[in-house]
DNA sequence: TCAAGTTCGATAAACATTTATCGAACTACA
DNA sequence: TGTAGTTCGATAAATGTTTATCGAACTTGA
């Protein structure tokens, strides 16, 4: 069976406690202690491990740490390094362009603005140079950090360009043809849920 | 039974569809429109519209705006105002504080940061006087965008100042007591999701 | 060597969420 | 008035996710 996305989203959780465990030479962990360390049960680590790593824990012993992380970032195809861009050099969009928390060769390498006062011409780009940009680079992925008014002309934009995977962060629901890949993230439904979760 | 997470998610999402109906004076809409605007299921909108609100859809004409509207903030409880606090003024922490997709009455009012040059005494103020606002101004919510390296020790801060609800964007996961609330939102995670979900 | 404790994977059970079905109520229009 | 189309809520079915159980394999230390 494919995998769910609540497992897919505990992916990167695992990762960054097994890289902690590698860097302090760590070479074997159970099922039990990952649980304790990200408040989850056993057996769902378990589960979640089985669907991307082929090697088996030990019964006695646990699982071998590099060995999971190989595992894991080779099912999450973050050994090809990818770049992504960013549409909207606001506060956020450059915090996303400087954000550490990302897998190792996933880079939010560019950013495009309206703006041009807010053009570098190192990082920071003018929306002219947008199409040839992403045709040249083969970009497949972009941000939308724009304000909402402006975000599904640039995400149509985005579409027109080639891009085929688009995160969006202004808050509003955007519309893509099937072939698109959106995700809507939501902050302010994140909160309701962090404020109202009894 | 008790609201689902999933559910409490979308509710967001309805209420800026619905305001925005409002302001284009729509009076009635249907399950299946407000379906097809956010792709969703409408049977799954009407299973959440009844979770939320008391007052019955029309067979043939569907629900009231307003209403609905109404319930949903009720339900939401952001008919009362709420401030939250936001630790770490990178370029995260600043956008948060300017996000404007937040529900009317929430906001992020102030930050704190170890660097006192960023304080400006208007937004941004020194840590020196987290715990005196914090309990000056009953604050119970706040956000954490430090990085990772002092997330957890300005986590441990917070709940010593009598924060309850803590909203975690570094890339790390923070361990804290059963009766604080916290959400560990990880960018990487998401992206992780998207770039991977088939 | 042996007993106690840990940990595994497989299978099954419990629980949660989404989707389908259906009869009834309403609108719109001939 | 009557008929076709829309929409509802309730109930049931299907699907997905998490947790429990259990026998077997391993480690550790007496």
């Amino acid at each position: 069976m494919a995998i769910s996305v609540v497992t897919l989203g505990r992916l990167p959780k695992y990762l960054r406690i097994l890289k902690k465990m590698q860097m302090e030479n760590i070479n074997n962990v159970s099922s039990t202690s990952i649980a304790k360390e990200l408040g989850f049960n056993p057996i769902q680590v378990r589960k979640d491990l089985a669907c991307v790593s082929k090697t088996d824990g030990k019964p006695g012993v646990g699982f071998v740490v590099n060995d999971l992380i190989n595992d894991i970032e080779e099912f999450l195809n973050i050994n090809k390094s990818k770049d992504i861009i960013v549409i909207g050099a606001g506060r956020l969009g450059q915090a996303l362009m400087n954000y550490s928390g990302f897998e190792n060769k996933i880079k939010v390498v560019r950013a495009f603005d309206v703006d041009k006062k807010k053009c570098d011409n190192k990082k920071i780009f003018s929306m002219n140079g947008l199409k040839n940009y992403v045709k040249k680079n083969k970009i497949s992925v972009a941000i939308i950090t724009v304000p909402r008014e402006a975000a599904q002309e640039v995400c149509d934009k985005l579409i027109d360009c080639g891009i085929k995977v688009i995160w969006n962060f202004a808050p509003i629901h955007l519309k893509v043809p099937d072939d698109i890949r959106i995700k809507n993230e939501d902050l302010s439904a994140s909160l309701a849920v962090l404020l109202n979760s009894y």
